[in-house]
DNA sequence: GGGGGAACTTAGCAGCAATTAT
DNA sequence: ATAATTGCTGCTAAGTTCCCCC
């Protein structure tokens, strides 16, 4: 059925108010010197850039452009097979999308499996899998635990340390055991997430705590007893008063706003002015908590871990399919006030307080039904196989809905990232044909076309988002590809002696700013030039288009096809390809390979546009390795001479005094150790420099294929703990157990 | 073909826990 | 033992995509 969609795909069109001449011809001209399809396909390569995109609110546009990488790919010819579905190791190549599935009802691949039913295993999970449960886990992956504390307690005797380190791999022995190998089994049928789901439904957060009747709320200086409603409202505003934004007039605005409605008709009348609101003993008090609670003592503090841990025992984890799996977000979102990212126009409104009567079940039916709190009913409790959530609830904020789902490293998740990235790698087939296809539409009569391939062009090249419409007064202003305004981007015929660059600048995601100066082929360069001729600077640049449309015609040249995909897809082949060319086998040194690694990580950082607010504390800690290396640089001198002299006098004495034989070996191992220790410092210094601004965590985390990581970990003999932690290590248990050395995405 | 809802992924950051320095 | 620093985790906002309805 995808099939007769995508073939209307083509008549599809927006019609917005912006009308504007189609210039069939704008783009005919041949293409100038400069970029050819060619070239886009294969050559620029990657970053040497250091970023210049900052954050929103930082007034000035930065300077220099980074340069943008475009990622190659062109040399991932090899075939991968790839279409059988195999469950074991290496390739497991293809997990069939539920796209697929559906569209594909009829096929072979599913008819080999489909009528399965029923996942027999009701009784016996993963029994006929044992033998591989039994050998993976003996891999690598321990080897590593000498890493651990080792030292440190000298109080402990040995024998203790010993004993401890035994018992961490035997539970982590243990906790393998009890790992559910999904990627080993069957999957469920199309739309079909699980047979048997039980839980505790979501935990709630305390109810509010009155004020003690020694902390006042003023209002013009007189005390004024709030009714409990308000007054909670009140506490949340006096607890953020430290922080910037509840000086934000929008903020103080809605919160006043949302205040005011909690109030009584009485306290409505009073309470007209926030400005002659006074909060300040609220505010104390609450900074109080916060101190005490932080000066509890060793042992109050174990008190309360061990609470959390009893309410995590509780809610934390589901029975899905015979297993335990562990939840994501089991605990229901206290109230509060809204904080919005950016420039959010509802910033500061009150996020109210869910009760039971808001939250919907999803369990199964035969299930242990969740019991609610004492003295209150669920909204529904429905019985939905075809959905991941548990538990969900409509925010009042923006009226959208919040899920209680799984874990990470669930199953249910974690077979769809698994998916995510085998059609990544799909694409990887399909890209060549796309871009050619792409580079022949910017020179269609038909201006949709053009604007759908320029758009495209953006997509693949910059890894850009796709950038839906979005309700004007609802959220911050942000804008993705499709959603470009002509005011977000600057043409220059000429810059920096570059031909034909598109200055980008304007806010995506989460109101990070997006700034970047690109070289472009003309012929993208010329549609633009058209696309923006009298339109004004809020217009959109691309007025025929919607992510909708772009969507449907990626899913006509590729099944599972949407925009995303291009940035998983550039991502991930950039990644194995910075690996490629930063790391090599003569790398003897871990930190070297790890930079080199983390390297690769931070040109798809880069590309993706990950930033991160640089430290707080961030020149401060530079600083201090920078003494620390000065010091050691100190040492290492010292330690050489005393080298030199030891050597010396070695000699002079003649080998006949063992003692300085030893001497000399003892410096020898003095200065090497001095020297790694020197180098690991340097690289470790380096390292944090150039991730200053960059996050490595995001990129990592969604669009880099673990497989790719964990191959690379194992021809270069470093252990895969020096690059995932233990939760990364959780969520890609898959990739960790599968993947053999000669993985290539 | 557009709007809106539902479901799910992607995102940065605050605050706490673990680790290391003093 | 305490303070400073770093690393993680939890949190929840903000996206994308699909689908249904008109």
């Amino acid at each position: 059925m995808g099939r007769e969609k995508d073939v209307k795909e083509d008549r599809k069109t927006k019609h917005k108010v912006t009308k504007l001449n189609m210039r069939p011809n704008g783009n005919e001209v041949a293409e100038a010197g400069g970029d050819s399809a060619k070239s886009t396909k294969s050559t620029e390569k990657t970053p040497n850039g250091k970023i210049k995109k900052i954050k929103a609110p930082k007034t000035e546009k930065l300077e220099s452009p980074s340069n943008f990488s475009e990622p190659d790919d062109g040399n991932f010819t090899t075939k991968k097979k790839g279409v059988k579905r195999r469950r074991t190791k290496d390739e497991p190549a293809d997990v069939p999308t539920s796209e697929a599935l559906k569209n594909s009802s009829s096929t072979k691949r599913n008819g080999g499996k489909h009528k399965k039913r029923h996942h027999s295993e009701e009784e016996s999970d993963g029994e006929p899998l044992k033998k591989h449960a039994k050998k993976k886990p003996k891999t690598d992956v321990k080897i590593e635990e000498g890493e651990q504390p080792v030292s440190k307690k000298s109080k402990k005797t040995k024998e203790e340390i010993k004993e401890a380190r035994e018992l961490k791999i035997r539970q982590k022995e243990e906790e393998e055991q009890k790992r559910w190998r999904w990627w080993e089994e069957e999957k469920y049928e199309a739309g079909v997430k699980w047979r048997f789901l039980e839980h505790k439904g979501p935990y709630f957060p305390p109810d509010y705590q009155p004020l003690p009747d020694n902390v006042h709320f003023y209002y013009k200086g007189e005390p004024v007893k709030l009714s409990l409603a308000a007054e909670e409202v009140a506490v949340f505003f006096a607890q953020m008063l430290d922080h910037e934004y509840t000086t934000k007039k929008v903020f103080r605005e809605n919160f006043f706003k949302s205040w005011r409605r909690e109030m009584t008709h009485e306290e409505q009348l009073l309470i007209q002015d926030l400005d002659k609101c006074d909060f300040g003993e609220i505010h104390a008090m609450h900074k109080a908590k916060v101190e005490e609670k932080r000066n509890l003592s060793k042992e109050e503090k174990l008190v309360l871990k061990e609470a959390n841990q009893k309410i995590v025992e509780e809610f934390g984890y589901c029975t899905l399919d015979h297993h335990r799996e562990r939840i994501g977000n089991f605990k229901i979102e206290p109230p509060g006030l809204f904080r919005g990212r950016g420039e959010h126009p509802k910033q500061g409104k009150l996020k109210k307080r869910i009760q039971p009567e808001d939250v919907i079940i999803n369990c199964s039916r035969e299930s242990c039904i969740p019991v609610p709190p004492a003295g209150h009913h669920w909204k529904e409790v429905r019985h939905d196989n075809t959905v991941t959530w548990l538990a969900s609830w409509t925010e009042n904020i923006q009226g959208s809905i919040k899920y209680v789902m799984l874990n990470a490293n669930s199953k249910l998740k974690g077979e769809k990232d698994w998916e995510k990235y085998e059609v990544a790698r799909k694409l990887k087939q399909h890209v060549d044909g796309i871009r050619e296809q792409y580079l022949i539409d910017m020179k269609s009569k038909e201006m949709r076309i053009r604007q759908r391939a320029v758009a495209l062009y953006f997509i693949d090249k910059l890894a850009l988002r796709a950038g839906n419409e979005k309700e004007e007064g609802e959220t911050a202003d942000t804008v993705g590809c499709c959603s470009l305004r002509v005011e977000h981007i600057t043409l220059h015929k000429q810059l920096d002696g570059n031909e034909c660059v598109v200055e980008f600048d304007f806010l995506g995601k989460d109101s990070i700013r997006y700034y970047n100066k690109v070289p472009v082929i003309s012929k993208a360069f010329k549609n633009l030039k058209i696309f923006m001729e009298n339109k004004d600077p809020g217009d959109e640049l691309f007025d025929r288009l919607t992510t909708t449309m772009l969507n449907k015609h990626l899913s006509s040249l590729m099944p599972g096809l949407t925009a995303k995909v291009f940035r998983t897809y550039n991502a991930s082949t950039t990644l194995q390809q910075q690996l490629k060319e930063l790391t090599n086998d003569s790398m003897v040194n871990d930190a070297e390979k790890l930079l080199g690694y983390n390297r690769a990580n931070r040109a798809v950082a880069i590309l993706c546009n990950h930033q991160r607010a640089p430290p707080k504390t961030f020149e401060q800690s530079m600083a201090n390795l920078q003494a620390k290396i000065t010091s050691r640089k100190e040492q290492l001198a010292l330690a050489k001479t005393e080298l030199e002299q030891a050597k010396k006098d070695a000699k002079v004495k003649g080998s006949s005094d063992p003692k300085l034989q030893i001497l000399v070996e003892k410096k020898k191992a003095a200065v090497k150790r001095c020297s790694e220790s020197l180098l690991k410092l340097e690289v470790q210094a380096t390292d944090r420099e150039e991730n200053k601004q960059i996050a490595l965590g995001t990129s990592k985390l969604n669009y880099l294929d673990p497989r790719i990581s964990v191959a690379w970990c194992k021809r270069m003999g470093v252990p895969i703990e020096k690059i995932y932690n233990k939760t990364q290590r959780d969520k890609f248990a898959w990739a960790i157990d599968m993947t053999e050395t000669n993985f290539e995405f």
